[in-house]
DNA sequence: CCGTTTCATGACACCGGTGTCCAAATGGGC
DNA sequence: GCCCATTTGGACACCGGTGTCATGAAACGG
């Protein structure tokens, strides 16, 4: 009549009371062991230390949780296309999480549905996970921060701008990043320059369209609306927008793409039409993502620290709750370099 | 002197015994409600669920997973240098975790560690997970295995061939669709045709390799030991492979590269020396990751169902969960297709 | 040497669910 | 109308930890 835990022969898993008969101590002093109390005679702490080294013992994380009323799962929320974005995030929030005993759920979401906010809420609320990290662009909606806060879900949104207060933002200077890139044409001697900009909604898309139009103001250049083709963010989107820029007279002599897989849309619609980059157009992405370095020319891009913000975000998500009285002082602006690679070039003289 | 569980202000959460008394029954009918427990009048069902709605009650997962003795979590663990076979993957799984109760835990390890071992234990072990979706190259890897079963944690490892049980895996047939795929280099006329190897000890990379001199044999091709170069699945050693390989005199028609990446560094290779793809030169990948259509010319290559195969992984796992008596039947041997793009043509007549 | 403070430890309730078992209520057959 | 079988609901223990508070021993001062 084999009991229904040890069906398969498993080793019984060891309970704080075991260790606590084998130690001849209380369960609560085994308890203040792990939880490393202070107030604990050295000689007792050695004692239980070397049984629970001894037996592998390892206690249950649920248990704890229920009677901390706090569990250590951190949830990160995506709606997002950028496949390289996601892992690098994904990459430096685990970076973060190594070493402590915080695990990482993953959520992604679909902005099409209306029924996002419900999903999400049932994720935090069913989970009652510690925090989120949420992506762009659904870091962008106030609403379900709103709704966090209301759960009482801690959060840190990732974005392109300081949207609200820094505690819960890392964000990026994309603004300015662009403005940089777009500086940095201009500099080579380009002043018909187009732009295939991101999905309106998007904050990112946005800001770097203020960047591009910065720079071109500062220099003087006038911008006509025949030099701004709207795009989506995906390689098929950037082909199809840089058509109609390509087709113009004059033609650009150089076209900032918002970001890289758009990028590469562009120089895929230059070469279709036997356009040479960078000698006759010049291309700068963004997000320097792999396929910059694959095609050619290698694309010249704006490269922001996307492992290091994921680091950032789960830092303060987690901060309050390793840091003993110290505040978390994780930046919340990072900047981003402009990577020169081989699609940028002077204009052909005309 | 406000209890610390408010301390914001959050709503405080509603647990079953203030659901059983608003519905003036006891918290095990709740209970019973909640599991669907059959053993239970219509009416009450009726009038706890009603107020279970209204409320917006959810059970606490942690209270659940400690009485229950398990746990909804679902782990994947992964070392692969392929990003977007890791997230096809999570896609998959999330598809199949979608409207259950499970979530999903990720975790990298570092295959260069000799801590994997202990890293993945504890990793099972302090989370009880329900069971874990182990991919390549980490799934190869037989101890692991074992330290699972011995851990009692439900397991399923994706791979390129049924390495065991097929109840423990899900796997693409490598070798065939790469025979496949040279077989139709072989019917455009090539005679000399190059491989790119993947890394010494991956199974996968032993597979397409063997799958490539089968097609090879079959033909009555003779494979010169110099028309074999070594990779590491990554663009970079695409690239520098490749240069042995167009040194040769008589240069290779036709190259197979065992995955996209180092395909896309064939395709680079060739631009560097001036070689036309694919007038002078054939090329064919496996993975058909996006790079393939961003570059030119767009890769003919091997596409295998990624995400078909992490939801049927994630079934194989929660199957015993979910589905009451029935058997799991999730196939467990997936087949690929060749995608034909631009990269393959005859070869040039000599 | 005794009273008081300090410190280490343990007993016990509790977190929020689920399983077991029994009592009460219901229903049916005779 | 009675008895037994069956359904329905509740009391209680338990899962494996943590918090509170009491207790006993050691250390200290006078």
């Amino acid at each position: 009549m084999a009991k229904q835990k040890q069906d398969e022969g498993q080793a019984p898993k060891l309970t704080i009371n075991d260790i606590a008969r084998m130690a001849g101590v209380s369960k609560k002093t085994v308890s203040r062991v792990i939880n490393r109390s202070p107030l604990l005679n050295q000689e007792t702490r050695d004692k239980v230390e070397a049984i629970i080294r001894e037996t592998g013992y390892v206690p249950n994380p649920q248990a704890r949780a229920l009677a901390l009323g706090r569990n250590f799962l951190i949830g990160l929320v995506y709606d997002n296309p950028n496949v390289q974005m996601i892992l690098s995030m994904q990459k430096g929030i685990l970076e973060a999480l190594h070493g402590t005993e915080f695990e990482l759920v993953i959520r992604p979401v679909d902005r099409g549905s209306n029924l996002v906010m419900d999903d999400i809420k049932s994720f935090v609320t069913r989970q009652r996970l510690f925090g989120v990290v949420i992506l762009p662009p659904m870091s962008e909606n106030d609403a379900l921060a709103r709704m966090l806060d209301e759960e009482g879900c801690r959060y840190v949104r990732m974005g392109s701008a300081v949207l609200d207060d820094p505690e819960h933002m890392v964000a990026s200077n994309d603004r300015e990043a662009v403005a940089d890139a777009v500086r940095h044409l201009i500099a080579q001697g380009h002043r018909r320059i187009g732009l295939i900009a991101g999905p309106h909604g998007f904050r990112s898309a946005q800001e770097r369209r203020e960047g591009f139009e910065l720079a071109l103001t500062e220099a003087g250049i006038s911008l006509p609306r025949s030099l701004i083709a709207d795009g989506q963010y995906t390689f098929e989107s950037g082909l199809s927008a840089s058509e109609s820029l390509l087709d113009l007279s004059p033609r650009p002599t150089a076209i900032f793409a918002s970001n890289d897989e758009m990028a590469a849309g562009v120089l895929y619609a230059a070469r279709l039409r036997g356009i040479a980059v960078p000698e006759e157009l010049s291309i700068i992405g963004f997000d320097d993502t792999p396929v910059t370095t694959r095609v050619w020319p290698p694309l010249t891009t704006v490269r922001w620290p996307i492992v290091a913000m994921g680091r950032a975000a789960a830092l303060k998500l987690i901060g309050t709750a390793i840091g003993e009285g110290s505040e978390v002082n994780e930046p919340s602006m990072f900047s981003s370099t402009l990577i020169r690679r081989g699609s940028v070039a002077p204009p052909a003289t005309s």
